[in-house]
DNA sequence: GGCTGGTAGATGGTATGGCCAACTAGTTGA
DNA sequence: TCAACTAGTTGGCCATACCATCTACCAGCC
């Protein structure tokens, strides 16, 4: 392939660093939540097409940083499902984050239109 | 270093996929720009500390997609500069990626308020 | 019992792209 | 001659979203 523009979506571009506070956000919202439910409720709403191999390393991740708590429930319907709840640390984290989310947001479309 | 959170700069990440887009808008401001200038005019103002290192290779991508021209211009005071302009492809780009990023930043800022 | 299909989670490799550091070169002034 | 500033370039590093693939559990069905 030679074309000039490689297109790699850039909206995939644009959710690096942006994911984890998404996930962040919907745990608050939620309150608890496991992996493959965030993953249809992330998917079927704002941010679309999200994949389990996106989204299992997010929670890791949050989890060895201390911003989630993680919790195996088994014994439903299906298989173990692994739930998730935010920490004290996870909601500042949130709040920090979404603060610094609407200053570069406002930044950058403001450097957009000029 | 055993720190949970590697704290690597969420703004850096934010900028993935959007600095372009500032790099082109910028170009549209200005109607033409070289390298040096762009680096100043963008991190005193909105987006802080770009170096070289990041704004330069912004605009070879540019060029190689066929976003933006290039033209050496010497004998001015101090080294050779290379001013930069849109071609129409490059004003066709901002444009859309304009609305893309302003319908992602509302999604996202939504999504992170729910 | 065996099959199939949906649910749930995990993993490894790839590629993108901003970051830093170092480098070359031209000009100006002491 | 030397230093400082301007201007551009290059290479390697690292975080992270993407894709494909894999395991495993359960339910319904024949």
């Amino acid at each position: 392939m030679s074309l000039p523009a490689p297109r790699a979506d850039r909206e995939s571009q644009w959710l690096k660093g942006v994911l984890d506070l998404a996930v962040l956000a919907a745990l608050a919202r939620e309150g608890s939540a496991y992996g493959y439910g965030l993953l249809r409720s992330l998917a079927d709403a704002e941010l679309g097409g999200l994949k389990g191999g996106t989204v299992y390393p997010v929670l890791g991740r949050l989890e060895d940083e201390g911003l989630v708590r993680s919790e195996w429930v088994t014994g439903g319907a299906g298989p173990p499902r692994r739930y998730f709840f935010l920490t004290a640390g996870g909601r500042a984290a949130l709040d920090e984050g979404r603060a610094g989310w609407t200053s570069f947001a406002d930044r950058m479309t403001r450097a957009l239109e000029g």
